[in-house]
DNA sequence: GCTAAGTTTTAGATCAATCTAAAAACAACC
DNA sequence: GGTTGTTTTTAGATTGATCTAAAACTTAGC
């Protein structure tokens, strides 16, 4: 009837084909096939040849499970991220996946939803499962002591855009504090000399670094205005925000947001007072998410590269499960600033004392 | 001098406890430490609580792969989804693994970015690794054939969003079909005319049911006006697609859409011409993402509910493993509409013949 | 005290692969 | 033809659990 390619009508029904019978097929012994299997130079190639067509014509599928019991490598990895419905970790995921598929390996995943006992009785499960390494974006509240344990359960740890403990540790991430320098840098350039920046929540060591770089900038460009929000990171956080700042007087001239949810939040909370943005106030977001261009207006936003920084973290994960004892390593990608039309030159109809020369070069 | 509860000081480094350390511990066999394990009622009381405790002190670890082996589950399943980038499927993901959590199972994540031949390639992977069972988002251009064909191979399959092939199968979905009608209803009833439908790909199940929905609504309503424009379901798509259908006369009063990103785009291709969405031209959506209620104006949607979709069909995967030879399922969840700014009556001011006196009543 | 019935426990086979160490096959050389 | 050295192949042990069927232990009844 079906007119597939399918050697299926060969196979005894649904009973699963083994080594031993093909080993009873291909006249050889089992031991033969498995070496056949692992591709083994050993085996002579007209043995070679004459398993892989008893391999085929049986329709035998390798069994994973039972390999893993005697062998030392399950590959499969488990992935732990605390907001898989964020696109930015969608982004991430994807990239860990187009990584590990061309190795071969396979992942599990699970969303942890910043519960640290979630995160913990999925990483059990991963044990018991014998996976080579977790791929762990930590939630919220993770005891630095979790690194540690996984080191001794024997699983690879590489910790992904957070990290908790001190290094050394395997680590995959974006530059957030160089990311905002480069928002600051080109802000002051344009002529901004008071600048907020908005958002973050508790001590991550991503907002951490997002707020170093705020500071150290503030200082390096001598800049007396500071005004450092925190708050959870939604859209609607960036509303609250700066409808609370611009009722402040002196009121900031341009805002750099923890992402680019809460920067489109921000904008819309301008418009709702009557603001444009970009011109009565400027808005730079952080991750480039691909709504960011599609704006009203386009808006300016630190790209962090979510695809690229999976794929990383995933190579890194392979790199430390075939050498376990090696070097840790952090691998820190670059952001780029993506300058958009949120971001214009501050009015020198502002009540700045003294407006700066530099905005016209830049403008 | 960590000072954690954990007995990690007992256990010989690194090397794993199996059932017959436990045995030998405990001074029983090893077939009693399994039965205790799953917790069978055959074990005496004082020997369960001696075996458990042994198995406490000597911090054992359950080998799920060597189970696997002799017993039939893996509790394990796979998910596939075409792009997990899409906030939509991450919610999805994020109700599939909330249900699976609660009754232990794990599952493999996939991305087959609508490749079938990457699809096919999980799909065997997973085989390898015996996963109980499979939820599929099928990948454009998926032969039917491959859903008998997981069958053939064992593992239930649960189609969701989409389906390919003919009934029975097991699927769990939104009624697009309903949802359209509703929003069609709704834009009537405000007095709308002349409604467009913007976006869907190639022959979808998903994109089949919206665009019948559309079509019965117009008959049902015996409206003349008919514009269905196929495409991708970008957000730059719905710019380009409102822009083509503004500049026709005549234009339409109202647009539904395949889904939200597409609606945004429309949204923002009104603002370019210097129209104002809900008020020059109604505009509604498909999903209801978390953006939806905080556009500018705020979306009127069709909520689709991508964590309960999830939920169910996981739920629906592991009833279907427990009773392989049960009658197949469709779980199709009802949408809700969303009513918000974008969707105001037609204004009387265009160009039709009769301006309606229902607009009066709703609006 | 012995048998029968019921409750607990266990030895040993089994699942499907890998690994080790040794055997078999083959070639080359004196 | 026998020895040596390679190249191939294999038997058998091993991995850590589950399953089956039987053994060991209780308890009840006469």
């Amino acid at each position: 009837m079906r007119q597939d390619a399918s050697p299926r009508q060969d196979q005894r029904d649904s009973a699963s084909v083994t080594l031993q019978d093909i080993a009873a097929h291909a006249g050889v012994s089992r031991s033969t096939v498995s070496l056949v299997l692992r591709e083994s130079p050993l085996v002579a190639e007209r043995t070679r040849l004459k398993v892989q067509r008893s391999i085929k014509a049986l329709g035998y599928v390798y069994n994973r499970g039972a390999a893993a019991l005697r062998g030392s490598r399950t590959s499969t990895l488990g992935v732990v991220v605390y907001d898989i419905a964020n696109p930015f970790f969608g982004a991430m995921v994807a990239g860990i996946d187009a990584a590990l598929n061309r190795e071969g390996y396979v992942s599990f995943l699970a969303n942890s939803e910043d519960s640290p006992a979630r995160q913990q009785r999925f990483l059990e499960r991963m044990r018991e499962h014998q996976v080579d390494g977790i791929l762990l974006c930590p939630a919220e509240g993770t005891d630095p002591a979790l690194i540690d344990t996984l080191d001794d359960w024997g699983m690879a740890c590489v910790q992904v855009l957070r990290h908790v403990g001190e290094p050394p540790f395997d680590y995959a991430g974006a530059n957030f504090h160089q990311g905002v320098c480069q928002a600051m840098n080109h802000l002051v350039a344009l002529g901004h000399r008071r600048i907020a920046f908005l958002g973050g929540h508790s001590e991550h060591s991503a907002t951490r670094e997002r707020w170093q770089g705020y500071r150290e900038s503030l200082e390096h460009h001598q800049l007396a205005y500071q005004r450092l929000l925190r708050s959870t990171v939604t859209r609607r956080d960036g509303v609250d925000m700066i409808e609370k700042l611009m009722a402040e007087s002196p009121a900031p001239t341009a805002v750099v947001c923890h992402n680019d949810l809460v920067a489109f939040g921000a904008m819309l909370g301008l418009k709702r007072l009557g603001l444009v943005p970009g011109v009565d106030c400027a808005v730079i977001g952080t991750d480039d998410v691909e709504e960011a261009s599609l704006g009203d207006p386009a808006l300016t936003s630190i790209a962090t590269h979510p695809h690229a920084i999976g794929e990383e973290a995933a190579r890194l994960a392979l790199r430390r499960i075939a050498n376990p004892a090696g070097a840790r390593e952090q691998v820190v990608l670059a952001p780029r600033l993506q300058v958009r039309d949120s971001c214009g030159a501050a009015r020198p109809a502002s009540d700045a004392a003294v407006p700066d020369p530099a905005a016209g070069e830049h403008a």
